[in-house]
DNA sequence: AAGACGGGGGT
DNA sequence: ACCCCAGTCTT
């Protein structure tokens, strides 16, 4: 008998349980395909929403649903493919585990959707949440589940002061998950609880006025649910200074395809790297001597006419033309400073320098789609800018690639 | 501009 | 146990 089912014994997991039914039988539902016992809608949608809101998932969701509405068609898909239907969504490797994960079931295991949690947990981008997901949602099967919402709720129905999300608070957590599952349609039992979660139970001022158990709560009945659950520390955001080229010849500009292991691996885009750290530098005196190295090597007067982005030396200017030769083998004069666009991400707060550059006329250019390698092993290739819609690319580089379509 | 949201994978 | 993930929405 462990702590959790003393303080939680039979009898108040059967009131919980009976408060939890009946106020989920009069409240509005928001998501309407959960109901569906397909474990790939299911899926799909879980998948999603783990990243973003409700709202901005469902046109995502449709238009995926409508081009690959079987684990077959999405296996049979290529992955760029995908990753188009996933633009914007972010969170990229996402979308390459789904469709690995759906080669995995189309062959493998020839076309049958994995039924327990271990086998689901065995397929890429599927942890234990999405997996008890998949089985209480469309397979009705007793499988408790444990994510943000709930996790809340779990937290302070249990009086929870640890952190959550160490290995003794987790363990708390997903023993008080299964406890609390009923028998009878635990997948309507997990929606319920998610929904309190993120209805009732919030983060700030948790509404426990109107919360159908807070009789059984442990942190309100020691008035400790603003304390609980111990927040999560907030990592150090740190400044980039990125830039993004968009090397013309005649109307066609240059692009390539980020490599696997590379951040967006599988998306397009200009060539792109990101300067020494200007904001918050280590060693401030030691990348202004180099700056100073750099500026005597390329006065500034070599380039009249590009506008110096605040803050930088006009040593960026060479530096970035012997970038797009060492990167990409090719010879380039940059012409014009386009755009900042400022980006916060995850950690990072980056402000993405948008150049626009000319290939030089004695640079050759190999012939699109044909491979251009030089220095590394990355495939360049030159297209139109209205052939540019049809490659996925990230939010970033979506945005320069419109405002260079809209440009006269 | 700052903060909230979010589960999985890797080491 | 801790780091990373390169996005969007709300306040």
């Amino acid at each position: 008998m462990s702590e959790l089912s003393e303080l939680f014994d039979a009898g108040r997991r059967q009131r919980f349980r009976r408060q939890l039914q009946s106020w989920y039988a009069s409240h509005q539902r928001d998501l309407p395909w959960r109901r569906q016992h397909d474990p790939y809608v299911v899926w799909i949608s879980e998948i999603m929403l783990q990243q973003t809101v409700v709202a901005a998932v469902i046109p995502y969701f449709k238009r995926f649903m409508t081009r690959f509405p079987d684990v077959q068609t999405l296996a049979a898909a290529e992955e760029s493919e995908v990753l188009q239907h996933w633009e914007g969504l972010g969170y990229y490797s996402r979308a390459r585990n789904i469709h690995k994960a759906a080669k995995l079931i189309a062959g493998e295991l020839d076309g049958n959707f994995p039924r327990d949690l271990e086998a689901l947990q065995k397929l890429p981008g599927i942890g234990r949440y999405t997996a008890g997901a998949i089985c209480s949602f469309a397979y009705d099967t007793r499988a408790p589940i444990v994510e943000a919402n709930t996790l809340r709720l779990y937290s302070r129905l249990i009086g929870l002061e640890e952190d959550p999300r160490s290995k003794s608070g987790q363990n708390q957590l997903w023993e008080f998950a299964e406890l609390i599952l009923p028998r009878k349609s635990p997948g309507e039992f997990n929606q319920a609880l998610m929904d309190l979660g993120s209805l009732v139970c919030t983060p700030q001022n948790p509404d426990c006025e109107t919360c159908p158990v807070s009789a059984g709560c442990e942190a309100f009945l020691r008035q400790r649910q603003h304390l609980i659950p111990v927040p999560k520390a907030r990592p150090e955001i740190t400044p980039l200074t990125d830039v993004s080229i968009a090397v013309f010849s005649g109307r066609q500009v240059m692009i390539r395809q980020r490599t696997a292991g590379e951040r967006w691996a599988g998306l397009w885009d200009f060539p792109r790297l990101t300067l020494e750290e200007m904001n918050g530098s280590p060693h401030p005196a030691a990348s202004r001597k180099k700056a100073d190295r750099q500026k005597a090597l390329f006065p500034a007067e070599q380039n009249v006419g590009v506008e110096i982005p605040e803050g930088l030396s006009p040593a960026v200017i060479p530096r970035l033309e012997s970038y797009l030769k060492e990167e990409a083998g090719i010879e380039a004069s940059l012409q014009e400073l386009m755009t900042e666009i400022r980006h916060s991400v995850t950690r990072y707060k980056i402000r993405l320098l948008c150049f626009v550059a000319q290939l030089e006329q004695r640079s050759a250019k190999k012939k699109s789609p044909q491979l251009n390698h030089q220095q590394t092993d990355s495939a360049y290739q030159w297209v139109s800018l209205n052939e540019l819609e049809s490659f996925p690319l990230s939010v970033t580089g979506r945005k320069f690639a419109k405002l260079l379509a809209e440009r006269v």
